[in-house]
DNA sequence: CCCATCCATGGCAAAACTGAGGCAATTTAG
DNA sequence: CTAAATTGCCTCAGTTTTGCCATGGATGGG
């Protein structure tokens, strides 16, 4: 089973959640501060580290820096302020997820076994990192294929099969116009033709979703007689 | 990752900018001034440059003037906020784009993101480089075929299908006459014909919306009894 | 300078296009 | 198997675009 490293300066969170994900089976280990960590690190590597961002002697921002340039492994970040998550939403920092505290540990632990098996998925080369499958950053837009998930400005956004595979050729090239034909090719298999209109539809619905979370949501733009584009500002 | 120079004579703006950049993960080479970068770039070329446009020893424009001599990679010029003259003059000389001082890294990021994925769709065909496609400089006009965008000076100027289409044609040869059948022949299926008049009727458009961003718009001239000619000044 | 053309422009109705609300047929989830 | 979600498409109303006309001004040959 995975070992999991776990860097909280809280002793309380650090042993209620290390014995939780024990109960899991995991194998735990815990740090008090971002120093200690990377020591340990240096040593031996978990296969997946969890961190708080706030922490004495070295932040989580700087132990994800100093992770980086020698792993890839996944870390997932725990936050308590709303502007910190913006932060890791970078996840372009290179961290793979965030929890908010307070937070359960139900979902602690799902999240923790959702990206070891990606991790595995990755490393077994079963699911191949390529333009389809990496998290994509467009502005205050995160997609993650492997996820399934979507977020505009941090928040959540539920999207079905169909709306995600159309943002997400939108978003592949902000600034360029897709046609309603091009869309097509990305969201069905050949040979299979579907109205224009029903483009028109889908794209209806997932603005529809992205207003429900940002009533100025503006970036799919139509253009009239062309089709639709991205705009990443 | 891809290796992205940066020149600009003021130390502050290149280290800060620089460590953005490799936090980012990019690796990143700095220059105090254009000569230098040059030399460099004589040796081995970057990916990408990002240029200052005031420096000693040869600035942004010299230095870009030299590079497309021999290379078509991309290059985002950074400006100081007065001198708006420079963007275009910079845009029109083939920079891709720039960013305004003083500049947020996170934009500054964005857009050499953008960029570097775009380049990657040229270098690996996904988007075809054919004349009706490419990028257009016509003097102080600019037209982005894959964006459907069209700028004169700088300011985007938004134009329909057809006008697009016609202006396209005109710019394709400045200092060429293009007669009306032959300007109908690109905006139209063949067999469709419209009436002359239709076409002065776009034209008319056309330089309506050109005169909203420049009351002094002239680029495309009448010629009596023949047709239209774009002028490059 | 005059006249036959040619063209710029405002205006308009027709045509083209899109967004939203629905709805029935599938598909998926429970 | 039933309920819920998803999907494709249709229709309708509201916009935008387009083609063309009429008018008056511009142009150039004689």
């Amino acid at each position: 089973m995975a070992r999991i490293a776990l860097v909280d300066d809280d002793r309380n969170i650090l042993t209620s959640v290390a014995m939780t994900l024990e109960a899991e089976g995991f194998e735990v280990e815990t740090y008090n501060d971002g120093q200690s960590a990377l020591d340990a690190f240096n040593r031996r590597l978990p296969d997946m580290a969890v961190l708080d961002i706030k922490m004495p002697r070295m932040d989580g921002m700087d132990l994800l820096q100093r992770l980086r340039q020698k792993t890839s492994m996944p870390v997932i970040f725990l936050t308590s302020k709303d502007d910190e998550i913006d932060e890791v939403l970078g996840l372009r920092m290179g961290a793979d997820d965030y929890v908010k505290k307070p937070f359960s540990q139900r979902l602690l632990v799902e999240r923790i076994r959702t990206l070891l098996r990606r991790q595995e998925a990755i490393a077994s080369g079963e699911v191949a990192v390529t333009e389809e499958t990496k998290i994509m950053e467009r502005g205050a837009l995160s997609m993650d294929p492997l996820r399934h998930s979507v977020t505009w400005k941090s928040m959540e956004v539920s999207l079905t099969v169909t709306e995600f595979l159309l943002l997400q050729a939108l978003a592949q090239r902000p600034g360029f116009v897709k046609s309603r034909d091009q869309l097509m090719d990305v969201a069905y298999d050949d040979q299979v033709y579907v109205d224009d209109r029903t483009i028109d539809s889908h794209i209806k619905r997932l603005r529809k979703k992205m207003r429900m979370v940002d009533d100025n949501f503006t970036a799919i733009e139509t253009l009239y007689g062309i089709g639709y584009r991205y705009n990443e500002e």
